[in-house]
DNA sequence: GAGTTGTACTATGATATTTAGTACAGTTTG
DNA sequence: CAAACTGTACTAAATATCATAGTACAACTC
């Protein structure tokens, strides 16, 4: 059972968590190319969000060329969603460099940065 | 001269880019305790917005403690805004957690993660 | 007294998000 | 064949957030 955690309560969009939660289906292997999505309605009832919500999130998927779609028959996970690890790393970096701008002008010393990734990294 | 940047293209709203900006020339040193800041109306005049926008912005600095207004004189930084790198330190440590949780999804290495931040902490 | 300060309103426009409902062509299933 | 599914494309409405514009008032400075 594939399960996508949404709070309505957060600034982000719900298509937006929704995106960020079938990238990480995907990355962690629990989505794999050319195999079939769950349907718009179907997901959209699952998460209790409207059926025009998934679509949007699919739309955009379709569109990062990391869904496709046979009429008729549904939506499916392209051979390209492979690299969505390289293209991830990319985000990610960027992630950490504002992340140890801010630290830097926080006064954080090189160290302290390395204990709390090393923290992160252990913790499951 | 004191020189905040805005970005009105960024998701992100004016007053919370305020904010942040503001909270960065505190920790830097720029504004110390009892300091007298720019006041509304030159402050959007200087920015180019409206003075609305800047109050909304001075009212959640003072709700967060980092500003006081004087009747009639103007908004000053409290005390405890030299705690404010305190406080910061711990969203650091989220922003360094949520990434490190991404980067280890995205199949990165911690040693992936050390150069990145190595390099991050020595660029200008 | 004139000009400044913060603060408190009302009102408006723009935009984004989400929901609701309807419709249609293609495919699958019974 | 017919019913039930698929994605897709609309219109419409409700809601929330953000930013702007304008006005007003008490307190302070010069």
């Amino acid at each position: 059972m594939i399960t996508i955690k949404l709070d309505k309560t957060l600034k982000m969009p719900i298509y937006e968590q929704l995106i960020a939660g079938i990238k990480n289906l995907i990355m962690t292997g629990k989505l794999h190319a050319h195999q079939q999505i769950i349907s718009v309605r179907a997901m959209a009832k699952e998460l209790g969000i409207n059926p025009n919500t998934v679509q949007k999130a699919y739309a955009l998927l379709k569109q990062d060329d990391l869904l496709y779609s046979v009429a008729g028959k549904g939506d499916f996970i392209t051979e390209n969603a492979v690299h969505l690890k390289d293209f991830k790393k990319d985000e990610i970096k960027e992630l950490f460099y504002t992340a140890t701008k801010q630290a830097q002008n926080a006064g954080m010393w090189i160290d302290e940065i390395f204990t709390i990734i090393d923290e992160a990294y252990s913790s499951n």
